[in-house]
DNA sequence: TATTGTTATACTCTATAACTATA
DNA sequence: TATAGTTATAGAGTATAACAATA
């Protein structure tokens, strides 16, 4: 096994992923990315943008452009943080809870067919190779690059 | 396992994956996207638009707009089909090969680190697994959508 | 000094729709 | 009629760099 068709497996699966969830959301308006930010507000009360960066896996700027076109649409809400003057505290409307609820039902498919693509047990499998090599990518410096 | 974990993963994954790609192409001006395409054209002489959307998973206009990117830079050429007057076929060019060749190895790393994050026998499992997953994806209706 | 977030800016990817030309 | 590709257009995500305010 080469790791080419590894990383190019890897590609096609996350694109067809995010291709037909951007196609079931299209009509709410709502992005794939959008919806991954909204589904990591409903995990905890409020999140600093700081927070939002790393469960999103979003750089700071793309983040905040996100933030900013679901503000606007009333769908989240920024404050600033209780004990921290430099943060804001992000946290879902009540619209935005709706709207979420709303696309977390039609995205039910998705998850199902990604799930009965494999065999029972091997979902778990999955998700820990999956993450081992998200560890073995990030965190460590590139070849030639300056420490 | 939920199947929101499996998503969630799998865009971690891939995310990563395609920063740690374009931190190493970007002194060279190529992007991971790119390299994608220039690596399809080492697979076959010469490939029309339409083959490298399929093999690229790219959306027409979006291939387009690619390779008027690496067009002008003259990593690769157009040239009218032989046989069939609508189709264009795509080739390297001699400096986009040279171009790859240099990209290859600097991405080696990237492709070494994704199958060490692995037991050996693991990795050709998991490409058949997330091809399977993109199956299951791909090519069938989505609910409420028109046939 | 380091961290949180903003401002300004630019580019790539993405996709829809209408179109031309050819099979 | 279907297919290959183009044109026009728009928007979303991505990221770099310089900056202000606060920890």
């Amino acid at each position: 096994m080469r790791g080419h068709q590894l990383a190019m497996a890897l590609r096609e699966a996350y694109l067809a992923l995010h291709r037909r969830t951007d196609a079931i959301m299209a009509r709410s308006g709502v992005t794939a990315d959008q919806f991954v930010v909204l589904a990591s507000l409903t995990e905890q009360i409020a999140l600093t943008q700081r927070d939002l960066v790393v469960r999103t896996s979003s750089d700071p700027n793309t983040l905040r452009a996100m933030l900013i076109l679901l503000e606007r649409r009333g769908l989240i809400e920024r404050r600033p943080h209780a004990t921290d003057s430099r943060a804001r505290t992000v946290s879902l409307t009540r619209k935005g809870r709706s709207a979420f609820r709303k696309l977390w039902r039609q995205s039910e498919t998705v998850r199902q067919r990604l799930l009965a693509a494999l065999d029972p047990d091997d979902a778990s499998v999955l998700v820990s190779q999956l993450r081992r090599i998200v560890a073995g990518l990030v965190n460590s410096p590139v070849q030639g690059e300056l420490s």
